[in-house]
RNA sequence: GAGCGCGUAGCUCAGCCGGUAGAGCAUCUGACUUUUAAUCAGAGGGUCCUGGGUUCGAGUCCCAGCGCGCUCACCA
């Protein structure tokens, strides 16, 4: 069941003129609703179970909730409005996924309908149960308000049945729209019905030797054994190719709304044609550009390229992904990891600015649409106590954070984060933290592999063995190891080498000589393995004195170097 | 062949109903009680692909062209 809106009038008024393409496509719908008196707008979206859900479906879903949400603000929210999210699982199994065991099992059930073929996973009745079940996991996950419809399901509870008479009825009709679309050879063979086959149950593709009206069936031959069979094209014992079919469920569901990738413009006018022929209207609806992967290219199940879902959400909040889809629906976007950092980054930009804005803006913000008009509050630092303004800290500022305080801890993160802004913790900032953690595992698999290693010559190993000398003083207590009197002694380590002294250095005199940039870019290419670094003084007092001279025994050992570069070697394989 | 999209700063891109070209990154300069950055302030940098049209006025609207890319044409 939809949530009930809180709706402002403020809000529906400024909603009339709003921009945002959501709204763009609520008034199309709005406008039909009108022509056509209906009551209700139903929204679809469709899924094909021969493989798990994928992050075109979760775009589709989520875009199309957000013109719901739209159409329901633009409408005060007086007429229902439902989305159905339907499977096409009746399809024939055409051949065996990659990804999945068992792969002999679902062999086994080629060119029978998904809801026949056995679970490779064993977990459920079906292959297209298990996929199913996966789409509503997920679906759930993000919170989508939807109704599950399985085709397989509608075929044989006679929901689809009075429609698919009125395709048998009008059947020379819906040919002429098709044939042209086909080649040659497929015209001879194209018929818009599949008969399921009663002895071997496979979806036949066969021409159609008679349609039988009155009686409600087709005749048809079996390619193979010549043999003759007479099918009902009701209650499941046929279905319908999928342009037709998707004609006749427009029809027989009474959608309103559906969008659909470009790639299926050509496909969307043909089924468009068909739903008029049986007499009913196309839903409105929009082509969205497809997902191009690193290289350019449509991403797809079957090549496998482009991001998951999965692989999005370790990097990126769900809502940088809502923000991902809700961002230009018609121009090709790159899906790639490095799309990732600016829609987190982006995101946290538009919830920041969101509360300070009038219901016009508002309307035109992304974070309204992602959330249905409820934006959660952000969750803000401040370096100067809880009562100072506070500012988001950008996921791109927690990258630089990883890099260079070199730890995959997310307490030592937190340690940095404090020490900028004292009082926040997880606790205080969950969502924070959950940022922090997909900081670590974005520096884990894109930044530490960038790091370069390098070996001390004989005079930066001398400075550095000093260093770990003198802060070997540190362990024992004596001395407190605040991050002030750290800096004091690298500063004084590097004094002593003449390589580092700089005479030119503001405030140095002859006896004290300042010391030079080198000194630091020693140590962060050595130790950390970068060009640049954080003050060193703070980075040891927050990575433990102890835990830097091993860094430092490490280093002058070789073993950064070849730890890395076994790192590197470890991924590559 | 048909369809869709794109072309704006070194890079990635914003730019609404036509009204003095913007951001992030990068670069440079400066500040932060010695040079370090997770900070802040500032600066430089553009033939808005080309040509025409509409207009008092075009990055924006219209037409033509050039360039780049994708998709469809068997199946879903």
């Amino acid at each position: 069941m939809s949530r009930p809106l809180s709706l402002d009038p403020a809000l529906i008024e400024a909603a009339q003129t709003a921009t945002a393409w959501p709204f763009e496509e609520a008034r199309k719908l709005v406008e039909r609703l009108k022509r056509t008196g209906k009551k209700e707008a139903l929204f679809e979206t469709g899924y094909g179970p021969s493989g798990l859900p994928h992050i075109g479906t979760f775009g589709e879903v989520a875009r199309t909730s957000m013109v719901r949400h739209a159409f329901r603000v633009l409408t005060g929210d007086s007429i229902p409005t439902r989305l159905v999210a339907f499977s096409d699982d009746m399809d024939g199994l055409r051949k065996v996924p990659d990804n999945i065991p068992n792969k002999e099992l679902v062999a086994s059930a080629l060119g029978k309908p998904l809801t026949q073929v056995p679970d490779p996973f064993g977990t459920h009745e079906s292959f297209a149960h298990h996929n199913n079940a996966r789409l509503r996991e997920f679906l759930d996950a993000f919170g989508f308000d939807y109704e599950f419809k399985s085709a397989t399901e509608c075929y044989r509870s006679g929901v689809f049945d009075k429609a698919l008479l009125t395709v048998l009825e009008r059947y020379e009709a819906v040919m002429a729209i098709m044939l042209p679309s086909l080649r040659e050879e497929r015209q001879q063979s194209y018929s818009p019905f599949l008969p399921i086959h009663p002895k071997t149950g496979i979806v036949m593709q066969v021409a159609i030797d008679e349609c039988k009206r009155e009686a409600g069936t087709i005749v048809w031959r079996d390619p193979d054994t010549g043999e003759r069979f007479e099918t009902p094209v009701t209650g499941g014992h046929a279905k319908l190719q999928w342009k037709p079919d998707w004609a006749m469920r427009w029809v027989a569901l009474g959608v309103d709304y559906e969008m659909a990738g470009k790639d299926l413009i050509d496909s969307v006018k043909l089924s468009g044609e068909i739903a008029k022929a049986l007499g009913g209207q196309p839903p409105e609806g929009f082509n969205y550009e497809l997902f191009l992967d690193e290289k350019g290219q449509k991403i797809s199940k079957s090549k496998g390229n482009g991001l998951t879902i999965d692989e999005w959400l370790t990097y990126g909040t769900p809502d940088s992904l809502a923000l991902f889809m809700f961002n230009k629906p018609r121009e090709a976007k790159k899906l790639y990891f490095d799309v990732i950092p600016r829609q987190v980054d982006d995101y946290l930009t538009f919830l920041e600015k969101y509360s300070a804005q009038d219901s016009k803006a508002r309307l035109m913000n992304p974070v309204w649409h992602i959330h249905s008009g409820e934006p959660p509050v952000p969750e803000l630092v401040s370096s100067g106590g809880a009562n100072q303004p506070g500012t988001t800290i950008s996921f791109s500022m927690l990258l630089n954070l990883v890099a260079v305080a070199n730890s995959e801890d997310p307490a030592v993160l937190w340690g940095f984060i404090r020490r900028y802004a004292p009082g926040v913790s997880p606790e205080t900032h969950p969502r924070l933290d959950s940022l922090v953690k997909r900081a670590v595992r974005y520096f884990e698999d894109f930044v530490k592999p960038q790091k370069t290693y390098r070996l001390p010559d004989e005079v930066e190993a001398s400075s550095l063995k000093r260093l770990s000398d003198v802060l070997a003083s540190f362990e024992s207590g004596e001395r407190p190891a605040t991050a002030e009197t750290i800096q004091e002694e690298i500063y004084n380590v590097g004094r002593a080498e003449p390589r580092y002294q700089d005479l030119k250095a503001k405030g140095a005199t002859p006896d004290r000589p300042g010391v030079s940039i080198e000194w630091f870019n020693t140590i962060y290419q050595v130790l950390l393995g970068e060009p640049r670094g954080p003050r060193f003084g703070s980075f040891v007092a927050l990575y433990g004195v102890k835990e830097t001279r091993a860094l430092i025994a490490k280093a002058l050992a070789g073993d950064l170097v070849r730890e890395h570069e076994a790192f590197l070697k470890s991924r590559a394989a």
